[in-house]
DNA sequence: CGCTGTCATACCCGGCCGGTATCACCGCGC
DNA sequence: GCGCGGTGATACCGGCCGGGTATGACAGCG
């Protein structure tokens, strides 16, 4: 199987249509039916069915096409990296959620700036929970994320800070005045619905508070007085005037954690998670 | 990047040799340099360093080397998924270590068995540590396997049964008399040195005990007197008239689990991980 | 200084990838 | 019922590229 093949058969199973799939990939329809028929052949298999109207995906295909997307990203991860570790043996690039966790990532790069050998380091800013694609992708070296909200899953991790989570609060609100609250008292307040994070597919779950892209936004919005957020101890330090934050005594901790990809053998990310083991 | 340039370079790569690397592919030398050559100024990136003598990976090339390799992996993987998917909805291959967990792989499959709407079960049989290999590969849907020892990196699991471990002696040995034994007693018996399992990688730790392929052959090297060693609890049903086994009290627990492709969408396989969430 | 072994180059051929033209077929509307 | 539009499949052709053979350039070695 050649991923020129993955790729065609890629474009037909999620249009469900040989002349718009064609069109996609910049060929003409004949070719192109005559690839995936060569593909069929030649795995024995049929992974469309058509019938004279439409397309549709045998279970096979179906299997296939999970499959293929995968292999397609990983070689497309695979094309990216090398050319980096080529032009760049001296350079990594870090992924962190804008916004969060400034201090650490201050500490960090302050720490690894006065190693011996290290690497220099591109901080590349990301919108919520888009570190895990980047570091799939190839485009960064190595993440700040959080446990248990960012998906770690194929990344190994190095913990750094595990800190308590605070309720981020218009600061002229009743709740703020408060040293202290549980998940209870956040959990209906009339006029303050909770702000959503995406989950780890990029898909929010239904409910009343605005969906969050970044932390600007987010700040924008409590600010205002539209929503509320559960953050860890460490946002305190992007908060604005107009924002409390208050302690919440029984949300579960937060751990932020330096992740690389697993089975690396890049000697700059060595370089770094050696610095990072040691604050 | 084609999975033909890939597989090219992965062969030059482990020989680093054109010509070897040329017969290992079944081509001639020539088209093979060129094709190289061509994936190096695809890539924009040196992966060989040519020294007229010798070849040598360049760190680009060691990166791709790594990727390269699971690429090529995960695309056989898929090729034979796509081809078992294909040949048979209702049916799938349970991985599982020969003559190991023999009372439970029994409860399981007869559980499975009284299922409506279950899948048919084959049962592969592996050497040690080959189940991770099967899952990977698309040999096997699902696989048998035991924390703390197996690689259960990449999938999802359910955990069956945990058990205490045992050392298993030869019948006329001293130690065999007794009631139970710690790790300590074990450590140094001078004329029973311990078997040594293969890693997660396949390769051995050094040290004076035999190298385990499979139980059978564990068996027999116990019965000789030639070695011990340190089997889950429910090894026992396997047991010769010429063996002993002593409860350890100080050996961690292990844990056999069912384990499957994490985010497999096979229907069958889900069907089987719901009858052993219920054992 | 040839000999050997290495990878690169030159050149040729056949197959296959992609294009255009067309077919076979279905659904739809008049 | 009969064009008509739109679908994927087929037929055919041309050019590119992957593969082969022959050979070159060069280093190490006896």
């Amino acid at each position: 199987m050649e991923t020129r093949e993955l790729r065609y058969f890629v474009a037909v199973a999620e249009e469900l249509h040989f002349s718009r799939a064609a069109e996609r990939l910049g060929i003409a329809q004949p070719p192109l039916s005559r690839a995936i028929q060569q593909l069929e052949r030649r795995l024995g298999v049929t992974l469309l069915e058509r019938d004279r109207r439409s397309v549709t995906l045998t279970g096979a295909g179906r299997v296939l096409l999970d499959e293929a997307r995968v292999i397609l990203d990983a070689t497309a991860a695979a094309a990216r990296r090398t050319r980096r570790a080529a032009s760049s043996t001296k350079r990594l690039t870090l992924a962190t959620k804008a916004g969060s966790n400034h201090e650490l990532l201050r500490k960090l790069l302050d720490a690894h700036a006065t190693e011996p050998e290290a690497a220099e380091i591109d901080v590349l800013l990301c919108g919520m929970g888009e570190q895990a694609r980047m570091l799939r992708d190839g485009r960064a070296d190595a993440a700040l994320m959080q446990r248990p909200f960012d998906a770690l899953a194929g990344f190994d991790t190095e913990d750094l800070l595990t800190e308590q989570q605070v309720a981020i609060l218009p600061a002229g609100h009743p709740l703020a005045a408060r040293t202290a609250l549980t998940l209870a008292d956040l959990s209906d307040v009339p006029d303050l619905p909770v702000a959503r994070w995406p989950r780890h597919d990029g898909t929010y779950e239904p409910g009343p508070g605005p969906e969050i892209h970044d932390l600007s936004q987010l700040a924008q919005l409590i600010a205002l007085g539209h929503t509320l957020a559960v953050l860890c101890a460490s946002s305190r330090s992007w908060l604005w005037s107009a924002h409390a934050a208050v302690p919440l005594t029984d949300a579960s901790h937060v751990t932020t954690v330096l992740a690389w990809p697993a089975h690396s053998r890049s000697r700059a990310v060595a370089g770094l998670v050696r610095t990072a083991a040691r604050l």
